[in-house]
DNA sequence: TGTAAAAATCGAACTGGTTCGATAGCGTTC
DNA sequence: GAACGCTATCGAACCAGTTCGATTTTTACA
């Protein structure tokens, strides 16, 4: 591969000339430049992206850190964020904390030390210990889905209560009160809100005490919980999911203990689902605008990366409007 | 961040000793090298891996080039290799090529910049010029899936003619006869022997003429063929989609049609599925063992990367044993 | 005790870019 | 025509490591 001097060395001018024909070519004469790029094109010259990277103190690359990527919310938000990235000349590396707290801050480190230019960041940790060892780290992050207390981190989310609102209504609507929500991990800002706002819809409607079990916003643990939900005395007629893969948990532990959804029990879920519609049931969900999820994380990360201060200023929050979609898991009581 | 000369100066050693006594210890007296680990814990030193990089003229990435990670096949994968690559000292970086050859090359061709180690590769062209372009490629390749032929790629894949061999097998048995394949695009290796096995097995049955066509790997375009394949004049009983994404095509058109699988049509697919347990039905497919797949792939990249000269020797190939997983999908005729 | 061999350490060059300060060349202006 | 300001270009330093060859120190052995 040709370097930097063998271009210059062929067009007759000095490394630093051609640096400044790719960088910044109005401050070199139309003639030396058409020489420059004449004999980079004829080299197959391209900078060395390491070799910048060092000089610039910064590479490339944004990092983007999911809990799991087998979950497909995340792969169908990844294909949006590649392209926006690729747009701005960034590449993404993707990294999998596995919804571990100390794995996720290993990992954020990893990337700190590989230098990327920004993280993006679907945290799954909390407490303060968590929150000094995040602000340790000398690289804009925007924090997305779960909202970290105590850190100035842009912030990016659909309104959690809201879905979950929207949700209760619709099975409170349908006659159901027994109605139970398998949540997320009481950690994560996210599962409470969703919690919150399953309570508040409830206790609109006169029902003050609610039946809440963690699932951890995994498939297996909901799995797990459904079965003992629905074996006990006096079982839920309908079921909140909080998350997907829970949902499909729920859903799992339904059919292997032969109840049929919607007939027997109703189900809903927070989160799209890809092929749902080849799901039996076809869960009624509300979706997060995922376009949308990704346009703004990436604008406010991009923002930061190329402020000259990326740490200045309270952090910006934005909150996206989930869309709420009609399945067939749900039937009135 | 502090630099390897920051360490060497508080431990009173120069900047080469500092770097011998991270890379090649035993050349260093054990008490110098007391005095530069203390130091460089001190200071919280680690070394910048882009200036490593930068003079090792490689970087510690991996690249993986697939065509959609929204396939969950992939992400299933890439658990494994991430968690493989990690033991070796090297991160994954994933690239989508959406199963477009043009972009393909561009990805490879960036990843080759940005001095990936090694890729590993699931291919998605053919024909002599894609195959001259893959050469060009100065950075040690593994193949994955597909086979590119006149290359000298490593090469890891299932056994494609079997995994078809053995569902149609299955069909057969079951008495049907009118089985109808949903191929991957004729143009893929892969696509092309699970033809062969297909259609060798009807062979050996007597039946001569096979039923075939094109989904090209795709949901949509096998949704669109099933619907074309059961409105026609003399459906088939039985259907073998090719791929997993496929099947799922195949389903959904079957349930937009009011057929009911099993009872009015029989299902196969290859490649496992998440959460098939859940899909009504639950397929029946042959699974490719993933954990095997990304042992053999990383360990033939690794070894390459290692050698000398990782493009001399011929290619090795190495092909695994899919296995069958009987779901409730297919129905004696 | 002297010397050769081995071990430990160092300095400098190198990776391939970017960028700052210096300078050369040229046209204005008074 | 001297002084000045511009523009175009250059050389050298720098980013943060690695590594080669040289040098110093230690060890082994006669």
């Amino acid at each position: 591969m040709s370097t930097i001097r063998d271009v210059a060395r062929r067009a007759g001018v000095s490394s630093s000339t051609v640096s400044l024909t790719f960088n910044d070519s109005d401050r070199v004469s139309e003639e030396t430049a058409r020489k420059v790029w004449a004999a980079a094109r004829e080299l197959g010259y391209s900078p060395n992206p390491l070799a910048q990277s060092l000089k610039r103190g910064r590479t490339n690359l944004i990092g983007m850190v999911v809990g799991e990527l087998s979950n497909p919310f995340f792969t169908i938000l990844l294909r949006e964020i590649e392209q926006l990235a690729r747009q701005a000349g960034f590449d993404v590396l993707v990294a999998q904390s596995g919804a571990d707290q100390e794995r996720e801050l290993s990992v954020l480190n990893h990337l700190a030390s590989l230098r990327v230019a920004g993280i993006l960041l679907f945290p799954h940790g909390s407490g303060p210990e968590y929150v000094n060892q995040l602000k340790a780290i000398e690289t804009p992050i925007v924090t997305v889905d779960h909202k970290v207390d105590h850190t100035e981190f842009d912030f990016v989310c659909s309104d959690n209560r809201l879905a979950a609102s929207i949700l209760t209504e619709h099975l409170l609507r349908l006659g159901h009160t027994r109605i139970t929500q398998i949540s997320g991990p009481p950690h994560l800002w996210s599962a409470v809100e969703r919690v919150v706002g399953f309570k508040n819809t409830m206790a609109s409607s006169g029902i003050e005490e609610v039946d809440i079990v963690n699932g951890g916003y995994v498939t297996d643990l909901a799995y797990d919980e459904t079965m003992v939900l629905l074996t006990r005395e006096n079982p839920p007629t309908a079921i909140l999911a909080a998350n997907n893969l829970m949902g499909l948990g729920c859903l799992s532990a339904m059919q292997d203990l032969g109840y049929k959804c919607p007939d027997d029990i109703s189900l809903v879920a927070i989160d799209n689902l890809p092929w749902s519609e080849i799901f039996h049931p076809n869960l009624t969900v509300v979706a997060q605008n995922q376009q949308e999820l990704a346009q703004k994380s990436i604008n406010f990360l991009l923002d930061r990366i190329d402020a000259d201060n990326p740490f200045t200023g309270a952090g910006r929050e934005s909150v996206l409007m989930p869309k709420f979609v009609l399945g067939n898991s749900t039937q009135r009581l």
